[in-house]
DNA sequence: AACTGATACGGAGGAGCCTCCGCTTTCTCC
DNA sequence: GGAGAAAGCGGAGGCTCCTCCGTATCAGTT
């Protein structure tokens, strides 16, 4: 058990990030945070060694509806085009995130995400598409659900900075074109 | 005309920052490479207003190595299988600039290398292999070599971070796949 | 309620980034 | 070859990052 003025502070700090990541549009300064939670930056770098953790830890109660918005999804289409429909829905959630943008990307490119809970969680509702893919014969067997998220987070990563999409849209459209069964 | 010591200048900082990314194996002090090249560090700006730039002006001439492989590998194997073979050699080369992965990857990232010169080139060699694998009927026809490259990038910036090939492996293959012409 | 070890706090400080602008060097034209 | 303008120089300074450690606070124990 954490001693209170532990937990307290922590509490604060994520009530301080989440506040400040909504407000700026762009990249916030972690002494800001601290400030504004009341405690000393030492204090915060305690709680979240990296941006990233922090970054993580505001935005992971968010996730959720992203995920439930995809079993919606497969419960509705065939899971190929659900599929494909849930990732564009993911490419906004990303980009709707001024202000923090550049460090998710950044979470992304170094891999931290990678190791982290989202990413369990956005493999697991991406191996559910596959799944219902696989038994529906408009999705290939053979692929793991962490490399096509590894493939879509690179997408974003790079598709995601220019304001063209149409371009991150061809790229995501390959992508599925690479999933689909192959003909013997 | 530039001014005679502009010229010089900018000279001698090309110089130091080759030297110094090839020594260094983590991210070097641009404040490092001026001192070095025996100039402030407003000259260095002046010159390379980004990290980026600097890195790009530096790396511009090993690109040609690379280019010429491609080429090479187009003339000896059948399309698909040469630019997949390129395709590894690619993820070496950008492998093996320890001392500025990490900026080559945020160049990247941040969408930098999407419009420079660097790009250009790397996009035509793309467009080469397309060419020919479209003529050769193992190659889509309809994919545009910007996209591919997008890919490629997003790709190695994601599963270039971890010491496991593997699944950068599976994910470059899988892109392959989605440029393979799809049955009607 | 006082004691005390464990735990947490917080900000000073070292380092790098990048900008800005007073000063210096180079060039050009007479 | 000298004067003036244009171009370039360079480092101080403002900012953020992140670490480190002396000080303060908490929570069991007596």
């Amino acid at each position: 058990m954490p001693r209170s003025d532990a937990q307290r502070n922590r509490e604060l700090l994520l009530a301080a990030a989440t506040e400040a990541f909504r407000e700026a549009d762009e990249q916030v300064s972690l002494e800001a945070v601290a400030k504004r939670a009341g405690v000393g930056i030492g204090t915060l770098y305690r709680n979240f060694p990296t941006r990233e953790d922090l970054v993580e830890a505001v935005y992971l109660s968010e996730l959720d509806r992203l995920l439930a918005s995809g079993a919606k999804l497969l419960a509705a289409e065939p899971p190929d085009l659900a599929l494909r429909a849930w990732m564009d829905r993911f490419v906004k959630w990303v980009q709707g995130k001024q202000g923090m943008v550049e460090t998710l990307r950044a979470m992304f490119a170094s891999g931290a995400i990678v190791r982290s809970e989202m990413q369990e969680r956005l493999a697991g509702a991406i191996a559910d598409f596959l799944a219902a893919g696989a038994a529906a014969g408009t999705l290939r067997a053979d692929v793991e659900a962490a490399d096509v998220l590894r493939s879509l987070i690179g997408l974003i990563t790079v598709g995601g900075a220019s304001p063209d999409h149409s371009s991150l849209d061809r790229t995501l459209d390959l992508l599925l074109d690479g999933l689909r069964p192959r003909p013997a």
